[in-house]
DNA sequence: TATGAATGAGAATTCATTCAT
DNA sequence: CATGAATGAATTCTCATTCAT
């Protein structure tokens, strides 16, 4: 299912009811929001809605697809600024978190909402998500490339790794009420045990050999 | 455990529901799984459902509780039997992995559905969660007055950005139909990722010089 | 549907249950009062109820029976104590208001519960309510043959308006929480009022001729 | 009226599914009463019915509000064409069991139902119906001002009394299937009972010397 | 007799979606 | 295009009653 592609209505309004729907989502989470509500917050009558969207569901989608499409422009953008595969990954560790930090309620629907059930998780393919963490594969095929990142590292097993620890600590960000740590700080130490902990030529195996 | 003390009923018809409520909370969600269908994958009556929980949430809830216990105590039966801190990380990750390999549907639950923002990740205090990303924390400061991880890592960032990785990587196993890696090998790999990454005296720091 | 006949039960069971039924009706309500509710203030399992009762209509309607018997005894005891009709009045109107004073929550539910709905007043023969008006009646008839009491004074009519001001004014008695009037003192002014109103010889007609 | 200030909607639906639900509690009782019933009978679909009202409850006591209402004016407007306070009496009697007799189903439901102890009579201040028998202590009160009925008589008292006289014959008119009594005639007689009853300088007190 | 866990029919209410205006 | 009143399917939870112990 695809949304609305908006063929002769009015932007603006698609755009408003987006942006109440990122509210609404936000605060009572997807299964709770009310159609009746988005409606209200964003102006329109409820059945306005459905010009131009499909259906709640298709809302939230939209929301993920237009989302992520601006991530991916933007830390493509970013990382694009560096040649060094290393500084790219803290680079896109610092682009995620500003991203985050600036779109909270964004954020937590990508995180919270979309990745919530298997509505979403299994029947949509989440295309727009597989190419962002691909971007980070890529980088780590590049390192490797360039001899920078060791061979025995599997870009699949870190683009998810990666993902993963900002992701988490991102939630932790979006969800807490008082912060403890300043999220680009968090940024640099994230990236940092990650660059020294997949670069080449650091010596022993981490594990030792059990 | 839930509002219902069990006095005098069987405890066998509670964890009965319980499993019942697993595999429905995993095959259609949360909101989509509907208590009749967990009664009658419980062999019991739905109104009977209402004499071990509350409430369709409080089923979710104990699950959750329940299943972190089990977790917990695994998790810290297996890093007991290390005492080098770096290799209890690695034995972390594999006993974490292990868990999610031998429960996916109670994995899934915990993942997707706990991490229903509003309702569970907000009002209800997730104590149990974090008391199991204090285990990873409570390790780095040990290796850390070992002088075996870096002074400058702090103990709050690893145990967020360690669990994402992990976390993110049974997701992706949890839900994928074919398995590329081995759930062990990516055990093993971040955990690597993260020793080398945190471990004291490796040489330049990792972000080179920007 | 008539009560259960103590076959061989314990009469004392039957008695705490009717006597907590008392209780929780008054309370709640029939409607909104739980069997379990009943037990648990009689001391007895939520089963127990059934082997004394037929159901939960049953305990109601073992209530009024039992309830209306007792009152029936105790005015007729009183009124028998007079001789003229007309003071016969007066003795009934103290002793219904004095039962009530004595009675509160059973009278409560013999007022609004039993009368509350077609269940009970349409499909159940209401025979012990008939025969409390009828000492009414009979009291009339008796003051009309000694010609105390006009002719044309309709005994049928007379029973039910005395019984429904009595009534009336028990149920303000009972709902009302601060009293302004002694329930005696209501029961000589009503006695006095329809004694004034229906008593022979005292010259014109009342409403004027219209 | 309701919460429901009927904005745009069509006030003829309100009042269709009033009189719908006056059918339906007069036929079930309120608690055997189904909302889809009411529904049925007033030619909507059940969602309608909370467009209009809160709940059930809401449909109840919008009845008794608008019934009340209605009866308060119309008995007002009869007493009024009459200036001798002892006639108004006469006429309140009759225009208040006219009401009945043109309004069976209703009747029944003021009586009958809103008399249901806890849930309405307790928890829900009754001040139409209290506004409805200080018709009847203000005819009183000006009628001992004339000297017409003695200053003995609480007007408190009689306007209780005098209301259940006419409730209980009504509602044993509204309850009875074949009835023996014109409705009128009762009305006469009741009235004549109490103008009898409490009118000043009828020669010697009712209850003889007890 | 007494128990109380189990039953399962039943009902109020919600809310995404539609469609006449 | 926009509206919002109307729809009615769908679902949680309750509670009188039963019956195995």
């Amino acid at each position: 299912m695809t949304h609305n592609s908006l063929k002769n209505k009015k932007p603006e309004k698609y755009h408003n009811i987006q942006e109440a729907a990122v509210r609404v989502f936000a605060r009572r989470g997807f299964y709770q929001a009310r159609v009746s509500e988005i409606a209200r917050e964003a102006g329109v009558a409820d059945g306005t809605i459905y010009l131009y969207f499909e259906n709640k569901d298709d809302i939230l989608i939209s929301l993920f697809e237009d989302g992520m499409k601006k991530v991916i422009d933007n830390v493509r953008a970013e990382i694009d600024k560096e040649t060094d595969p290393l500084k790219k990954i803290q680079r896109f560790a610092r682009a995620h978190l500003a991203l985050v930090e600036n779109n909270k309620d964004m954020a937590e629907i990508i995180q919270v909402e979309l990745r919530q059930s298997s509505k979403f998780m299994k029947e949509y393919r989440n295309e727009k998500f597989l190419e962002y963490l691909d971007i980070i594969a890529g980088i780590v095929r590049e390192g490797q490339a360039l001899g920078l990142i060791r061979e025995d590292v599997e870009p699949g097993i870190v683009k998810r790794a990666f993902f993963g620890a900002l992701d988490e600590m991102s939630r932790f960000w979006v969800l807490s009420t008082r912060r403890k740590y300043n999220i680009q700080t968090a940024a640099d130490q994230i990236s940092e045990f990650f660059i020294r902990g997949i670069r080449a030529g650091s010596g022993v195996p981490a594990g030792g050999r059990n």
